[in-house]
DNA sequence: GCTTATCTGCTTGTCTGACAACCTGTGCGC
DNA sequence: GCGCACAGGTTGTCAGACAAGCAGATAAGC
């Protein structure tokens, strides 16, 4: 079998109905600070049980768009939608255009960081690194695989700069770019020399970050992001460069 | 009454239960992939009724800790936790370290979004920009408040930079600044010059950016967020600079 | 022996009805 | 007018039931 294949499931009564409710806020129909209807109410108007429309309101609950209060009903969140910013596998992140979008995303946050990282870094980020740094190059003596190493390496970056939300971002944009990896590190990238330029580009940043560079560290940075896109396919040398025509 | 205030409601049961899981999760007592015990065996265990537990479960779900399925079971997510990266305003991100490290991402992000608008504004971009900026100088002469202005400014940069992505961080953003915003834009801040000082380096944002130039635009943005965080009383001039070095 | 169909037990999905805890507004007594 | 008890409505929790889906064991057919 080539790959687990996820076919539709039959979707759940509450996963529906949770869906509907966030539609009327998006859709104006319920403002920011309305009064659900009642439980009662939803009930009848959807034809389903008072457990359906509770185990809807809990989803609703969790993602922060309403409030409820016993006694009193439930209550559209203040500021709902922007209250919290998140990004999901099921923004269609893991391929085509939203996978575009999310690696503009992280090229635009690793530039940043990779400067934060120069100005701020300790001699035990820099030994991290440089561990790191080694064992990829064993990695690419070896022919291994080493997209582990990859993220590692870019999470002690992220790590040296004392902001432990940029630490989380790098934490999720390694999941996520990990599911869509190319085939830089393994058998086929080595062949055609893929793994080794992706080391050349980590060395870079390395350096530039132990040199307090911030400049060359944003630089490098740029460049790496730049170069691993095109190696995803993503961004091809046509010229929508943005932060490419700063990384070259 | 001075503020709305919001006292300690007693915490429901589905809310506790859910907090229990995930600390489960997070402690590895269960690991990715792991079914967890069944509704039955949860009832037991907690001492609640069938309702509770499926609300709590409905909260994971939502989250993406979990996935169910019928007849069989349900699962910790495969990556949960790094499947959605998210901000929260219960992350403490309105006051303290918290609201200097998303400020800090603000300042990464919105850098890199306007070298990237500089690259692929329109013209009808442009003109959005000119507006609001006229706008927003009329207020200045009229000495009234202008956030939602500044906010809709901003807005419409990262509306050109044609990433929807990055669209949605900065009405997270505004948002999120909006509720702890120090007075630049109404009286006090006039008093002060802050409005013209912000005013000016607006301008300057758009400039670069109508001139296409991408490196003008990183440094005017930066310039402008730092010494937006200035303002704020975060990273007072003391010499943490990151983006400040650049940016000045 | 191997495949295929059926059965069985378990688990989640949904429904129903009930009671407790809580809030708001009303009307009563003072 | 003021405070208080009460009623009605709403969410929170509970208990029990049945339907739908799944895995593994068992039986039937070749």
């Amino acid at each position: 079998m080539p790959e687990c294949e996820h076919l539709p499931r039959p979707p759940r009564l509450a996963d529906t109905l949770s869906r509907s409710l966030q539609d009327w806020v998006r859709d104006r129909r319920l403002a920011e600070g309305d009064r659900l209807p009642t439980e009662k109410q939803l009930c009848e108007h959807f034809g389903v049980s008072r457990a359906v429309v509770r185990e809807a309101i809990a989803r609703l609950q969790a993602d922060g768009y309403v409030e409820t209060r016993q006694g009193l009903g439930a209550f559209v969140a203040v500021g709902a939608g922007v209250s919290r910013f998140r990004i999901d596998r099921a923004d269609g992140v893991t391929r085509g255009d939203g996978l575009r979008e999310v690696f503009e995303l992280r090229q635009l946050m690793e530039s940043g960081i990779a400067e934060l990282a120069a100005a701020r870094r300790s001699e035990s980020d820099l030994s991290e690194m440089r561990m790191l740094l080694g064992r990829m190059e064993e990695a690419l003596v070896e022919r291994q695989q080493a997209s582990e190493l990859d993220d590692a390496f870019h999470l002690a970056i992220a790590a040296a700069t004392r902001n432990p939300l940029l630490v989380r971002f790098m934490e999720f944009m390694g999941a996520q770019i990990q599911s869509s990896r190319v085939p830089t590190w393994d058998d086929e990238g080595h062949v055609r020399g893929l793994a080794a330029a992706a080391h050349d580009e980590h060395q870079a940043m390395y350096r530039a970050i132990a040199d307090g560079d911030v400049m060359a560290a944003r630089l490098a940075a740029a460049g790496h992001l730049q170069a691993a896109a095109e190696r995803l396919g993503l961004a091809p040398g046509e010229g929508r460069s943005g932060s490419g025509r700063v990384g070259r």
